[in-house]
DNA sequence: CAGGGCGATTTTGCATTCAGAATTCCGGTT
DNA sequence: AACCGGAATTCTGAATGCAAAATCGCCCTG
């Protein structure tokens, strides 16, 4: 009962392809058009095509993705309720601030999640999704040297992804994929300035090691740290764009 | 005409009122008509007024609640995005089928959130929200006695939403209340068969012990232990239901 | 020149309408 | 009598229309 688990190349939650931007576009992709709309405006959201706080141009969206009012509305009262955007009473949605406070309270759940995810993935990854999760890792050691940042980003994402699904944990996943979202618009945020790359690999290694010895325990403990770690240098990233002096 | 709406109970999430029941109805209530809207019909389906599985009927519920299609349905569209409803392309919305191998999901990852409420609520909770828990503890006691099943299941979920609050963690509020609602909807399928206030009360005298004491680890234990036990008696009596012999 | 009030314009929220898909109904056939 | 096919009906998805609220622009006053 998974919806979607096949995502391959972009950033979170890629139900829908990127664009249907044109007027007259026909409309062939698999799912409804409101998951579509929902998936484009999101994406188009979390990758900052608007500024956090913006009014959001409910007519301009409507000629950007070819829609009338009615469907784009239930896109923006969906995106509401994963709180992306904030409705204001007959004054139209803005784009959800991003405020740094938030970074803390989100990453600390999802430690808990990532504790989750350890414990029971240990137990339950089949040996394909071992093997899945190997590859990904060494082709993250090959961007490691590429240098290659969004790639490895990208990559990452699909790394720890994978490892949800291992959990074989619908209710994990869904919780798992909106926290993702959250935190991808701080990555668009503070873009260059957040890489730790080496730092993040090496701690990969030790995650695979733990996963491949199937210690829950073990494992467990190396997701929660790299969780605390990254949100660590998030946060640092974004108290360096307040004060870049 | 066919389902009884007539709900009277309180669940979860009760931001909103019960009923705008007439078609012109004032709507005086704090939030927007859309976010009344959701609560009101997610009460609705969490409380059991209309079978699972059973074809949502749209226009019932716009005669239901005096509104046209255009609110109603953006109503339905947050709540397929929550999980309680399925929407199936051009044959309408279902009431999202209970599965039985649900709940183990779902406790599995509330279990992970209540370790986090422990960890936490312990070192944050302030000394009025120690005072309120308290009280709502009390409450749960007189109930016991009384054997009002209906209201201690309210207080117990009010005390537990509680401690959820003491986080400060406005992220873990938000996944704890939607998992929250996903477990009521099978309670009010077990209804009576789900009874075991006696032993839960026992182990929330404990939870107010490590949490008076503030000691994060025992009462992060004694939570998810709660979580577990909670987890088991209700998958016995969905197991029943299946087999009442 | 700054600030405030008032009318015009835009935007929102919801109702209504319309095209197309799905379901139902009903008669014909085997 | 059961089954099948097609027309009539119902329902869904989306566009449009309309009243009310909010925003903007303008003018006036101090």
């Amino acid at each position: 009962m998974t919806p979607d688990l096949t995502t391959t190349t972009k950033g979170p939650r890629m139900e829908a392809q990127d664009k249907i931007e044109t007027q007259n576009e026909t409309q062939t992709e698999a799912g409804t058009l409101h998951q579509t709309l929902v998936a484009n405006i999101r994406n188009l959201l979390i990758e900052g095509g608007l500024a956090a706080g913006q009014r959001i141009p409910e007519a301009e969206l409507c000629q950007r993705f070819g829609v009338s009012r009615t469907p784009l509305r239930e896109a923006l009262k969906v995106l509401a309720s994963e709180g992306f955007i904030q409705l204001r009473p007959n004054r139209g949605a803005i784009l959800a601030p991003l405020d740094p406070d938030q970074i803390a309270p989100i990453f600390e759940l999802k430690g808990a999640l990532e504790r989750l995810i350890g414990l029971t993935a240990a137990e339950r990854a089949t040996e394909a999704e071992l093997s899945r999760l190997s590859t990904l890792h060494l082709s993250l050691n090959d961007t490691l040297a590429s240098g290659n940042l969004a790639t490895y980003t990208q990559l990452n994402y699909d790394f720890h992804r994978g490892l949800a699904e291992a959990t074989r944990n619908a209710e994990l996943m869904q919780s798992y994929d909106i926290l993702q979202q959250k935190i991808w618009r701080f990555r668009f945020l503070v873009n260059d300035s957040f890489s730790r790359i080496e730092e993040s690999f090496a701690e990969h290694e030790q995650i695979m090691i733990a996963l491949r010895a199937r210690t829950p325990l073990d494992l467990a403990a190396r997701l929660e740290a790299h969780n605390q770690k990254t949100c660590d240098a998030m946060q640092r990233a974004v108290a360096q764009l307040d004060q870049p002096g």
